[in-house]
DNA sequence: ATATCATATCAAATTTTTTTGATATATTCT
DNA sequence: AGAATATATCAAAAAAATTTGATATGATAT
């Protein structure tokens, strides 16, 4: 399999799942705090962890550092380029 | 989690597999019978019929019976659909 | 310096997805 | 009708993803 579909696997595989999809709907508000996603998701801490980290691999959020807070939010870029590789894949760019 | 969510996982759950990617690919150049993609993927026979099913949940494709034969197609309206809730998730309509 | 807090990482347990081989079903061919 | 073919479905095995609890790391507060 060629890079470009590992690649696309690493977006989708974020976005296939009900929590992950939560989560992005929560920062669709604006950038949160770990602990604030820990909150609403009703998630164990480490399972957020694990989770946040699957997001920022696709590219679709951003994280920030910030003292001991983790700040995330939607990534423009990353978002663009998943649409466009959505197009992509489907053939709606012809 | 909402019906919303479990629609949208099941959307995005269909493309995070480089199996199902590589699919859609060879879906690009037109509709084809199930035996030329079992060909070209390599795949077993189950195998393949499994993706399949999983790629027609999600309304990506669309899957037409001739006789023995079942031919599967890329659905127009099924990706533009995908590509509005991708979207919407990543909040690139506003 | 020590204690506390937020988050990341690890390993084991659990759950879900995928593969495989066998069998079922429906269609065509002889 | 009986044989052959294409695909779907099932159940068991294998592989991958997720959860959980414990521990590590790094920052702030005392």
């Amino acid at each position: 399999m060629s890079y470009q579909f590992k690649q696309d696997a690493t977006i989708f595989k974020a976005l296939c799942d009900e929590k992950r999809l939560f989560i992005l709907e929560l920062l669709k508000s604006g950038e949160k705090c770990a602990c604030v996603l820990i909150e609403k998701t009703n998630m164990g801490q480490s399972a957020l962890s694990y989770h946040m980290k699957i997001l920022c691999n696709s590219g679709l959020i951003n994280a920030r550092q910030e003292g001991k807070w983790t700040y995330y939010s939607l990534s423009y870029t990353g978002s663009k380029k998943a649409i466009q590789r959505l197009i992509d894949i489907t053939n709606m760019s012809s």
